[in-house]
DNA sequence: AACTATTTATAAGA
DNA sequence: TTCTTATAAATAGTT
């Protein structure tokens, strides 16, 4: 770069960059990159976006409008999980229709229940003072659970108060109930 | 344009495109430029992306690598929404720290019962024939729940052969034993 | 974080 | 929807 100052833009392989410091850079520009477009393209034409971006190294970013819960919800309302491939691949074992929905619903139910006592259990250890933990009379039953082989898959719930997304894949288990905000 | 076949690339506002026409073109050639710049931000960086878009007329698009719902669940799963701006927002009316969450907790589990109940209503609506009917004994109970008036549940057992719910509403014990299912 | 030459995305037109 | 082109916008490499 004898005459100008730089290079400017170089053409690049598509490719995973090697350079461990490189990728980072381009990663975090790029990601912005990805926000702006996003933003760019709702303001021009409305609609909404969503966005979840898991860095190279695992930590989480999100992005959207009005806000990544509300869309996601909204998609997983409009797109509920026996219908993706995952829960498909779980119903083909368990082809009996109604009866079998019956108790997969059932069984979520279970599953709420242990990510209610996953909760709890962190926070009775949080509650330190014996009056905290009268408060929380009602939560020992619950704590008791004992629900880890489950396997399904599930989404449920609906506009106007709450909303519920529970999620189960495997061994690894997914729970989110999200407040509807108007 | 006299002298040149196009004007070429126009800057335009950034505000709501008036011309119906234009706006869905634009749309869809800038959703194709949202994936554009996640699908090259991943093949430069790895990572994962999950996208979900609803178009200005309500339609469901998305993207995904590895997939939508892989990476969506990951993410639900990392950021339980108890951590998210929404809830916060909604968390600070209800401000009493470690109790109000759990009361929170306790009161999406009765949120998630009644999303139950009303499943099972449906499904038992569907099911026509009594030999299906009878199939579904165990769900028969908690259709019967009045949830807003749920005061204690309870639960207990372990995977193996069968688990048990029991749930106390007001005076009134509601009992169920389902089978597990593989 | 900034800079800038260059690549890439896209508005308008066909 | 798909193609073209001139130009706006994004960014790789550098400071």
């Amino acid at each position: 770069m004898e005459g100008k100052q730089t290079r400017g833009r170089q053409k690049i392989e598509m490719k995973k960059i090697e350079n461990e410091e490189d990728l980072l850079v381009s990663f975090s520009k790029r990601r912005s990159g990805v926000y702006k477009k996003a933003t760019d393209m709702i303001a021009l034409s409305g609609g909404e976006v969503g966005i979840v971006i898991f860095s190279p190294s695992g930590k989480p970013f999100s992005y959207g409008h009005p806000s990544v819960d509300y869309v996601i919800n909204r998609f997983m309302n409009q797109n509920p999980p026996e219908n993706n491939d995952y829960t498909h691949q779980f119903m083909k074992t368990h082809r009996q229709m109604k009866i079998s929905e019956a108790m997969e619903q059932y069984n979520e139910l279970l599953d709420t229940l242990e990510a209610v006592k996953e909760r709890q259990k962190s926070l009775l250890r949080k509650a330190r003072t014996r009056r905290i933990q009268e408060h929380l009379w009602w939560s020992v039953p619950i704590e008791e659970l004992r629900v880890d082989e489950l396997k399904q898959i599930h989404v449920w719930g609906g506009w106007g108060e709450r909303t519920h997304l529970k999620v189960k894949v495997g061994h690894m288990r997914y729970f989110t109930n999200a407040p509807f905000i108007n």
